[in-house]
DNA sequence: ATCTGCGGGTTGG
DNA sequence: CCAACCCGCAGAT
């Protein structure tokens, strides 16, 4: 606050170095949680940050082994997509998450694209000099230094979240599979069953936009009264409508998912009070402190595009995962935030939100809703790499990063071959607090 | 079944 | 010496 001290202190979180022996400990003002850190970022952030604590990064990252206890390194896996460059309707892309472990990043490549079918093919990550990007934690003191080294060059995987929710749809659809040959059985719902049983990917392509509005404005119901009987219909709505192109009318078949089991990790944040105007107060969280997220907001607002729950997520409280990261939302001032966050755990992808009490907090027990999204995705304003998901809006062509055959921007150059390789472990949570 | 972190070990610059 | 990576182990979900 006082301008003198802001600008020693921003010299302070600027001028160290991740392998410095001493790293600052003067520091005022810590950096809210970043879900997606990319471009050589570095952040300071407290150590009492669950998602800090837990190394969270939506990217998809590994662990790896530096031979240093004290810092730990995760490198980027990049993101899966599919071999045949297919789209979803509306154009939208798939752009999976790669599984952490090498075993199951191999088994992953096994699948075939939940949409057409296809071979998956794993774009690498190379945008450190042609290296993975790679991300450093250090714990010092009380606080946790994070430091980013490359720069994405390739379309953001789904959020670990958004996995976890797949996989929770998917073991729903298992679950009422029975049943849904009987639902509306559109040719799309009967292969997407299919796929799902034999594949195990994601089964649908739903888009997100139409499947997942809230219902309503967003804001009143953050926390909502029985939220979780509407998110588990709203996320039921998105299998189907993925199926069927219409929205709602999955509840009928919600009775069969055993809404006991999906809800059982969904509990909404309870204490949480969160009123619409904190949607946008910037201030109180410094979330919305970029002008140009907030204006990007509101222009999804003006479009209709539920900007909450694109961004924010209203309440859905999708039963799926748990949602455990509180992101903060503004992310990198190139990322509006609302990137993903369609489908996405809203409080996972930007953290813009009023379900999220506090911004660098923890919310990170909390459960949540699902994202689809990153399935698929679409999400009109991003720029390549912030969508994570797929990102293409046929209406928004602006951005899209298709990848289209070989034209692409990433070209798979190793086409398969990088199936192969793989390596373990990386990406977040856990790790209390591993590095001294 | 996976995720996540650790650490031994290898390879190449 | 450093960086990237492979591999297995162990604890936690």
């Amino acid at each position: 606050m006082e301008p003198d001290d802001f600008d020693s202190e921003d010299k302070d979180m600027l001028s160290w170095d991740i392998n410095d022996m001493k790293l600052p400990q003067n520091v005022k003002k810590t950096d809210l949680f970043q879900e997606w850190p990319d471009s050589y970022a570095k952040h300071i952030y407290s150590s009492e940050d669950k998602n800090a604590q837990r190394h969270l990064s939506s990217w998809a990252m590994r662990n790896t082994n530096n031979h240093n206890s004290r810092i730990l390194k995760k490198s980027c896996l990049g993101v899966v997509v599919c071999g045949h460059d297919c789209s979803a309707e509306e154009g939208r892309k798939i752009y999976l998450r790669p599984a952490i472990c090498d075993k199951a990043r191999q088994k992953q490549q096994r699948k075939r694209c939940p949409h057409c079918d296809g071979p998956l093919k794993l774009i690498p990550c190379r945008g450190h000099g042609g290296f993975p990007v790679t991300n450093f934690w250090r714990h010092d003191g009380r606080f946790i230094f994070f430091q980013s080294k490359g720069e994405h060059d390739h379309p953001k995987p789904e959020t670990k979240l958004e996995a976890e929710a797949r996989r929770a749809m998917k073991k729903a659809h298992m679950t009422s599979s029975s049943i849904s040959l009987n639902l509306k059985g559109s040719p799309r719902t009967k292969s997407l069953l299919g796929e799902t049983q034999s594949q195990g990917s994601l089964p649908l392509t739903w888009s997100f936009q139409e499947g997942v509005q809230l219902p309503g404005s967003y804001s009143g119901h953050l926390i909502a009264n029985s939220p979780q009987q509407k998110s588990l219909n709203d996320c039921l709505s998105f299998s189907k409508t993925y199926g069927s192109g219409g929205t709602t009318d999955l509840a009928d078949q919600t009775s069969t998912l055993d809404p006991t089991k999906l809800y059982e990790k969904c509990k909404l944040p309870s204490s949480r009070t969160y009123s619409s105007g904190d949607l946008l107060q910037p201030s109180a969280s410094g979330v919305y402190s970029d002008y140009n997220d907030l204006q990007t907001w509101t222009k999804n607002a003006a479009l209709g595009k539920n900007s909450l729950n694109e961004n924010c997520y209203p309440n859905y409280p999708f039963p799926l995962t748990s949602w455990a990261y509180n992101f903060s939302p503004s992310q990198n001032s190139s990322e509006p935030f609302f990137q993903q966050i369609p489908l996405e755990s809203p409080a996972a992808k930007t953290g813009c939100h009023p379900l999220w009490p506090n911004p660098g907090g923890n919310l990170y027990e909390e459960k949540v809703h699902v994202d689809f999204n990153n399935y698929i995705q679409s999400p009109p304003y991003h720029s390549p790499q912030e969508d994570p998901f797929l990102l293409t809006y046929a209406s928004h062509p602006h951005q899209q990063y298709s990848l289209t055959g070989k034209s692409n921007k990433w070209d798979f150059d190793e086409d398969m071959t990088c199936v192969g390789l793989d390596h373990c472990n990386n990406e977040m949570l856990l790790n209390l607090c591993p590095l001294r």
